[in-house]
DNA sequence: TATACTTTCGTGTACGTTAACGGAATTGTA
DNA sequence: TACAATTCCGTTAACGTACACGAAAGTATA
C-alpha cells in the first residue's frame, strides 16, 4: 500500500479530515482526547505530509528579505551570491516568493542597521545575509526572533548561538589549507626559510573576523609543522572604489625577495596586476573565483584560489530558507560548505555555478 | 497577476481545459485549426506548466533501473553513487519510484549485457549505468532508443553520440592537474629530473579508458611545460578481491628512489600500505576519497586525492533524470563535475555528501 | 427549562493539472 | 438520405492538503 495521507488518518481514528487538519496544524478546537487518538494514530501510520499537494492547497506567499553589501560589478564577493538566490528562484517558481532585495554600504554598520530595520518594516518572513557587523547583526536578529522572522547566515563561521539556517565554511581551516599549499609548493632545501607575505586589504570597516581567522589557521599550521618560514604582514585599507595601486606597488617593491604572498580575501585581483613586471615571481594563494581572479589566474599570476562557493551558498540560502518556512521547521540548520582548491587546471571545470 | 493557468488558457481560447491539455501533451484528438489556436496563445500567455499540480495529478509511477559494477563494500567506487540515488530518493519520496538495481561483475563484459538485458526486460522508465564497457553498452543504448528509454550515464567522459542524460567529468583534465600539483610540489632545482611512477591496478577487463585518458593528461601536461620528468609505468591486473600486496611491494622494491606515485584510478588504498616502512616517501597523488583512501590521507600516506563526487553525480542522475521524465524532455542533459583537489587540509570540510 | 455562548467537529470548496468517459460534430459508406 | 465510423471536444472526478464556514454538542446564565 502506498503511504497514509490525511483521509487515511481520519479514517481511522473516526473523525474528518478538517480534524486531523487541525492537530496537524496545532490550530486548537480540538479536544485533547480526540488530539491525542488522532495524534497517535499519526505515529502509528508514520504519516509524512505530501508536501506537493500541500504547496498546492496553500496559497501563502512567503516574503524573504536578502541583505547584502552593494555589489558594484563581478569583482564584489558579493554578486555571486545573488547568483544563487535567483538559480533558486528559478527553480521554485511553482512558489510564490517576493524577493526584497536591499544593499548596504560596505563601510558603514550605520547603514547596515538601517538597511536591515527597514527590510524588517516589511514583515518578511525570512533573511538571508551575511555576518559583516556581527555586534550590528546580534541586535537585528534579536528583533527577528519576537517577530517570528527566520533567519538565513551565509559566509558565517559556525558556531551559532541563533537560530534557523548557517551556511559557511570553517575560515580558520581555509588558511590552513592556503599554507599547506604553501608547504608543498615552497622549496624546503634552500639555505633560508621562504618567506612569505600576508597582504590585506579591505575596505570594511576595521576588517572582517574573516580575514584574521584564515591568517590564524596559516599562522597556525606552520607553528604545528617543522616547516620554517618568515612572513610579513601588510595591511591596506581603502574605502570602495579607490585606487589602491600605488600602496601596493610599493610594498612589492619594500620586500623584493618575497617567496610567496598570501591574501586572505577576495581581493587578489587588486593586488597581483602590480607583479607584472617582476622577475621571480612569488607564488600566489588568494581567495574566491571572481571575474577578475579567474583572468589572472589564467594568465599565471595567482597560482591558487580557495574557493567557498558563493553561488552554492546563495542558492542553499534560499532553497533550505524555504523548505524552513514551509515546514515550519525549528530546529537550526547547518551547511558547510567545502574548501575548494582552485589552480589553472581544474579552474575551467567548475563552471560558474558551482562555485 | 499571477502566472496564466491552463484554465487562462482554455478560457481566451474558447476551448476546454480538456482540448488544452491535449495539445499540451501531443494527445492528438485536436483539429490542426484549434491546435494552433491553442499552441498561439500558451506562447502568448507565455504559459509554464505549475509542475507542482501536475505531479500531484499524475500518479504514473517511474521505474527506474540502476546498473552498476557489484560495490563489495565502502572502498568499491561504486558505493558511493548509490548512496547519491539513495538520498535523491529520500528527497523525492512525493514521487512514485521504483528502484531496480541490478549489479554485474565488474571483470565481467558478459556479465554486463546480461544484466542489462534482464533489466530492459523489466521494461523501466530510464536506466542509470556507467559507461564500463563502451561496445557493449551501445548495444543497449540502441535498445532503449527504441523502447523509448531514457538514459543517464554517469562518469561518462563528454563526447556524446547517444541520447538524455551525461554526467562526468573531463577525464583528461584531471590528469593534468595531477600533473599541476606535482609540478609545484616536486623540488625543480635538484640536479636530477624528479621520477614519477605511473601505476596502474584493476581488475576490469582489459582497463578502462579512464585510467588511460587521465594518464594522456598527465603526460601532456609536462611535455608542454618545461619541467623535466622520468616518468615510469607498471601496471597490475588482478581479480577482485584478490591479493596484491606482493605484487605492489616488488614493483616498489625495484624503484627504490622515486619522488612521486601517480595512480590513475581509486586504487590508492591497495598501493600506499606498502609505503610504510619507506624512509623517504614519495609524494602520492590518487582518486576517489573511498574511505580507505580517507584514512590513508589522514596518516599522510596520500598527499593529494582527486574526487570526482561520485555521490553527487548519483544524485543529480536520479535527480535530473526524474525531471526529464515528469517534463518529457528530449534534449540531452550534460552535467559537469568539477575536479576536486583533496588534501589533508580540507578532507573534513567535505562530508561524504558533497564529494 | 429556555437562552446565549463556547467549544468541538464535519462539510465543502479550492489549488492546477491529468486522464477517462462519453457526447457532439464531422466525415465516410451504402 | 440514413447510418456507421471517425474525429474532435467538453465534462468530470480524481491527486492530497488547506482553510473557511457553519452545524452540533457542550457549558454557563437566567
Amino acid at each position: 500500500m502506498s503511504r497514509a495521507g490525511i483521509k487515511d488518518i481520519a479514517k481511522k481514528a473516526n473523525v474528518s479530515i478538517g480534524t486531523v487538519d487541525r492537530v496537524l496544524h496545532n490550530r486548537g478546537q480540538v479536544s485533547k482526547k480526540t488530539k491525542d487518538k488522532v495524534l497517535r494514530i499519526i505515529d502509528e501510520l508514520n504519516y509524512v505530509p505530501n508536501s506537493i499537494a500541500s504547496s498546492l492547497a496553500t496559497k501563502k506567499e512567503y516574503k524573504i528579505g536578502v541583505l547584502f553589501p552593494t555589489p558594484v560589478d563581478k569583482n564584489t564577493y558579493w554578486y555571486y551570491p545573488a547568483q544563487g538566490i535567483e538559480k533558486a528562484m528559478k527553480e521554485n517558481r511553482d512558489y510564490q516568493i517576493e524577493l526584497l532585495y536591499s544593499y548596504f554600504e560596505i563601510n558603514s554598520t550605520l547603514d547596515f542597521t538601517d538597511k536591515a530595520n527597514t527590510l524588517l518594516d516589511q514583515k518578511p518572513d525570512g533573511i538571508i545575509t551575511a555576518p559583516i557587523y556581527k555586534e550590528e547583526l546580534l541586535q537585528i536578529i534579536e528583533n527577528c526572533d519576537k517577530s517570528n522572522i527566520k533567519f538565513a547566515l551565509l559566509d558565517s563561521d559556525i558556531e551559532s548561538t541563533f537560530r534557523n539556517l548557517y551556511i559557511g565554511q570553517n575560515t580558520k581551516q581555509s588558511g590552513r589549507v592556503a599554507a599547506n599549499l604553501f608547504h608543498y609548493s615552497l622549496n624546503s632545501n634552500s639555505k633560508t626559510p621562504p618567506r612569505i607575505l600576508i597582504l590585506r586589504a579591505y575596505s570594511i570597516f576595521q576588517g572582517i573576523p574573516t580575514i584574521y581567522q584564515r591568517e590564524e589557521g596559516f599562522r597556525e599550521y606552520f607553528k604545528e609543522t617543522e616547516f620554517k618560514t618568515e612572513i610579513i604582514t601588510e595591511t591596506i585599507e581603502f574605502k570602495p572604489g579607490e585606487d589602491i595601486s600605488n600602496k601596493i606597488h610599493s610594498i612589492l617593491l619594500a620586500y623584493p625577495n618575497i617567496d610567496a604572498i598570501f591574501i586572505p580575501n577576495s581581493k587578489s585581483h587588486l593586488i597581483v596586476p602590480q607583479l607584472k613586471g617582476v622577475s621571480q615571481r612569488p607564488l600566489v594563494i588568494g581567495f574566491d573565483v571572481l571575474d577578475e581572479n579567474r583572468q589572472l589566474m589564467k594568465q599565471g599570476l595567482i597560482d591558487f584560489l580557495i574557493s567557498q562557493r558563493p553561488v552554492v551558498q546563495g542558492y542553499e540560502s534560499l532553497n533550505t530558507l524555504l523548505k524552513i518556512l514551509i515546514e515550519k521547521r525549528t530546529e537550526p540548520v547547518i551547511k558547510n560548505i567545502p574548501i575548494d582548491i582552485i589552480t589553472r587546471e581544474n579552474l575551467e571545470a567548475y563552471d560558474h555555478l558551482n562555485l
